[in-house]
DNA sequence: CGACCGATTGATGGAAATCAACCGCTGTGG
DNA sequence: CCACAGCGGTTGATTTCCATCAATCGGTCG
C-alpha cells in the first residue's frame, strides 16, 4: 500500500525520451519559460508512474518529493478512523504536488495522494528544486499565482460544501470536471468520461454515493446530461448547468 | 453601505504617525524585511479605517487595492439572492486582503469583505505593489508562503464543512479562534472575545444559528468551555476540545 | 458460471433546518 | 423615568433533506 515497485520508473536523473513532452507540460503550468531555467528543473527531473487506485503518499508521512502530475487524474483525501472522508482536491496535469509543504524542513505530509487513473508524476527533490528557485527567482511567481489559483478553487468549494444543496453540489462538479476535461472549452461540452468514481464525486462534494448517485439519475432523467454508461458522459448542457449551481 | 466617509482617514503617502506601529506589523507578516524594501513598500501605503459593520468590497466589484489588516477582524463572504451565505475566511492582523487578485488586470473581487469589529487597513495600490514586488523578489517569496498557508486552511476548512458532525464543527472554530486571539498559545485558553456574531460563526461553520447556540451551550454545561455573556470567554479546555473536532 | 464490485433504486431513520416563542440588553422617545 | 421596539441569543416543537440500511442490477474477471 505504502510504497509501489511495481510500475514505479523513477531512476535517478532526467529521462530525455520520457521528458521531452512531460517536462514541457510542467513548464506550461509554471508559465513561459526561459531555456535556462528549463534546464535547470530538467536536471533535477525524476519520473514515476503509478497505476489507479495506487497511493503516492499517505497523511502524516514524512514530506516526499515536489511533483507535478504529467497525465492522469489523483485525488488528495483526508480521512478519519470511522470511515469518513474528504476529497480536498483533484489533481490534474500541470498542477503541482506538495506546494504546501515546500518549504518546511521536517514537513509532514497533510493528505493522502492516491492516482484515480493511471498517473504519471515529475518529481524533483524538495531540496534540488528549492535550489532552483533561489537561482531562479521569477519561478516563485508562477508558483504564486498557481498557489492562489488553488485557493480560489477551495474557497468555492467552501462555499459549496457549507451551503449547497445536493442538487447543487452535483451541478457544480459536473461542470467543474466537464471543463477540466475538454480540450476546448465550450458552452456544450463534448463528450468525455468522468476519471473518478462515484464515491470519490461523493467524498468530494460532501454526499452518499447514493444521494450523488440519485442526483445524476436526476439530472439525466431532465435530458441536461446524456451518458452512456456510468462514466461516460456523451453530452453536457452546460448552459442548463450553470442555472442549477446555485451561487 | 458601498462607500464610507465617516471613519475614513485614509490621504495620499504614508503617515509616519499612524503607520509606525501598523507597518511593523505588515512586514512581520511579510517576513523579516530588508530597510530598503520597508522603505519601498512604505512610499506607497494608505491607511483606511472601517467601523463594526461597515463594508469594505463587495463581491463583483472591480477589484481595489491590495491591502493588510493592521487591526480588527474582517469577514470574507460569498451570498446568495436567497440568504444563504458562507464566510471563506476571517482576516486577523497581519493577513493580506486581495491576494487571489493581485496579479490580474481587470480583475472583480471574489467576496465581500465586511469589518467584524472596528478595522485598520494598511492600503497598497495594486499597481504600486506589484511594482515594489517586481524591484524586491524576496517579497514574493513571502507572499507564496502566506497563499500556502491559507492555501493549508481552506481544505482543513473543506474537511469541516464537507465531513464534520455539528459538534465537532463548534469545537473545531473554538480552537481555530481562541489559537488566534491569545497572545501566547498555551493548552488551557486564556480568557478572550468572540469577535463574531452567533450568526457569522454559523455562517463559517456551515450551520444555522440556533445549532451553533445549541453546541454553545452543550459545551458550557460539560464544562469545556466557560463562558461570561455570550461574547466573553473566560476559560477554554482546549485539550478537551480537541478532542471533540473529530478529524 | 458465480463472485465481486460499482452503480442504482427503494424504504426508513436521524441530524440539523425551520418555525416559533421568549429572554435580556440597549437605545430611544414620550 | 419607564415603555417599548429592536436585536442578538437561547430554547422548544416540528419538518425536511439527506444518510443509512437494504435489495437489485449489470459488468468484469477468475
Amino acid at each position: 500500500m505504502y510504497e509501489n515497485k511495481q510500475s514505479q520508473s523513477g531512476v535517478p536523473g532526467a529521462q530525455p525520451g520520457d521528458c521531452e513532452a512531460c517536462d514541457r507540460r510542467v513548464f506550461d503550468r509554471v508559465g513561459a519559460i526561459t531555456a535556462e531555467e528549463q534546464t535547470a528543473l530538467l536536471r533535477i527531473a525524476h519520473n514515476k508512474r503509478l497505476a489507479a487506485g495506487q497511493t503516492y503518499v499517505i497523511e502524516g508521512d514524512r514530506a516526499r518529493d515536489f511533483a507535478s502530475v504529467t497525465k492522469g487524474v489523483a485525488k488528495m483525501v483526508r480521512c478519519a478512523e470511522d470511515g469518513r472522508s474528504q476529497i480536498v482536491g483533484l489533481l490534474f496535469p500541470k498542477d503541482f504536488v506538495g506546494g504546501p509543504i515546500l518549504f518546511e524542513a521536517s514537513a509532514r505530509e497533510l493528505y493522502s495522494i492516491e492516482a484515480v487513473t493511471e498517473l504519471h508524476l515529475c518529481l524533483f527533490s524538495r531540496a534540488g528544486f528549492r535550489k532552483v528557485l533561489l537561482e531562479h527567482p521569477a519561478l516563485e511567481h508562477r508558483l504564486l499565482n498557481q498557489a492562489l489559483d488553488e485557493l480560489q478553487l477551495a474557497r468555492e468549494w467552501m462555499v459549496l460544501l457549507g451551503r449547497k444543496t445536493a442538487a447543487e453540489r452535483v451541478a457544480s462538479f459536473l461542470l467543474y470536471v466537464g471543463e477540466k476535461m475538454q480540450a476546448q472549452p465550450g458552452d456544450c461540452a463534448t463528450g468525455f468520461d468522468l476519471p473518478v468514481s462515484r464515491a470519490d464525486i461523493a467524498d468530494f462534494v460532501g454526499l452518499t454515493v447514493e444521494t450523488v448517485s440519485r442526483q445524476i439519475t436526476k439530472l439525466r432523467k431532465a435530458q441536461i446530461i446524456v451518458m452512456d454508461g456510468p462514466k461516460h458522459v456523451v453530452s453536457l448542457d452546460m448552459a442548463r448547468l450553470r442555472l442549477l449551481t446555485g451561487f
